[in-house]
DNA sequence: CCATACCGACCGACTGGTCGGTTGGTTCAT
DNA sequence: ATGAACCAACCGACCAGTCGGTCGGTATGG
């Protein structure tokens, strides 16, 4: 699609951008939005606050990309996780375990995604809401099929999305905050019991899920 | 207790703190702790910049002594809501329609308590982790009330207080950002019975706390 | 009853520092 | 040579915290 590098400039161009982009990335998620320097993005980059400024109008500009290419990347890993299983309880099970998974192994994603969306003024937290939805819609969707084929008594799917939603969001603040750093994939066989129970699963279900996916 | 104004001037201080920490509460709430300026507050208490200093050290300790109070009271109020019931399932039902009804009438409380403690900073974050934790340790203090009078199965109650916690913050915050009120206590149905399900409380019993708690 | 001294409470101008964004000039690939 | 890419220096706004000074009330003592 847009991605073929026509000349080499724009292909330099690209490049540039991205490292800058990686750099914001690291610095937010070291600092947070607000405490972050455009400075300090600049010197991590290899670069000068006029060279981002080239390359972006504002500072909010370069999060909120951030943010977005970040959501994009981490919601498809969990869909192409998901397509591998096709029993609707399952694939909610298997959801759950790849956002914790893939959190696990991107601390600074997590914080960046997690904590410092909601950081600062009304323009990020509706930023960071929209990715609330994003995944809690997610959620709800899978929900919704798993009604739809009986394997679970009818709900309000939107409710429960956002509430499988906090519950994960939870943890995964708890685990990111914590000093001690505590596998979060050990609270996993708890929360995906409670999450399940909390929509109906019946208990065998649950169980003959639980083989298949601790280990 | 500590309360007795022993000189008419113990008196007057203490009336100009309350005063202060009233108007911290409200420009806080507004604009979040990093934009709102201490003129600001000051402005709002009818004192000035160098009034508010006599009386406060940092800005960030009236930050903390008011999500202190606050906290304090919110979960006084929840506490004594529990109390009257006696039945542990009915009491972690109570919990929860407890603090979504204090939330649901005091929307910048919400506003102050769950947002914009994350707003800035390690500090803060630290500080409203501690919050999360009292609250979540409150709920599971009533789960393990729930599993040794048998109501429910044995589970890791520290998970599911957190769990809970999540979820129930999860509901509140989606409510403050969205735009139209749309009744928090809309939501509490569902999340009761999936809270309660969550945690192994059998159907049978849900439908008959459902019925003493909704109407 | 008045005058002097004193003090806690309070005020607001100022300081020091930070940081987002701009600008005018320079480098470099083509 | 020409324009895209880049840079260092700079600007202006903002803001937490400080400081010298004021003021209303109270205590003292004559």
């Amino acid at each position: 699609m847009g991605t073929t590098p026509r000349t080499p400039n724009e292909e330099r161009t690209r490049k540039r951008r991205e490292r800058i982009l990686d750099a914001a990335f690291h610095v937010f998620s070291r600092a947070g939005y607000r405490d972050a320097a455009v400075d300090d993005i600049a010197r991590e980059a290899d670069t000068s606050k006029g060279g981002i400024y080239f390359h972006f109008p504002t500072k909010e500009s370069i999060f909120v990309e951030l943010l977005d290419s970040t959501a994009d990347r981490l919601i498809s890993r969990v869909e192409r996780a998901v397509e591998a299983e096709t029993e609707p309880v399952a694939r909610a099970s298997a959801a759950i375990e790849a956002v914790l998974g893939i959190f696990s192994g991107h601390r600074s994603m997590a914080r960046l995604l997690l904590i410092d969306g909601l950081g600062s003024g009304a323009m990020f937290r509706v930023e960071t809401l929209r990715l609330h939805d994003r995944f809690s819609g997610l959620i709800a969707s899978y929900l919704d099929g798993a009604v739809s084929e009986g394997a679970i008594p009818p709900l309000e799917t939107r409710i429960a999305g956002a509430i499988w939603f906090g519950a994960i969001h939870e943890l995964v603040v708890r685990w990111l905050v914590a000093d001690h750093p505590a596998p979060l994939e050990e609270a996993f066989p708890t929360l995906r019991v409670l999450l399940l129970r909390s929509v109906g699963v019946p208990a065998e279900r649950i169980a003959s899920i639980a083989g298949a996916g601790t280990r």
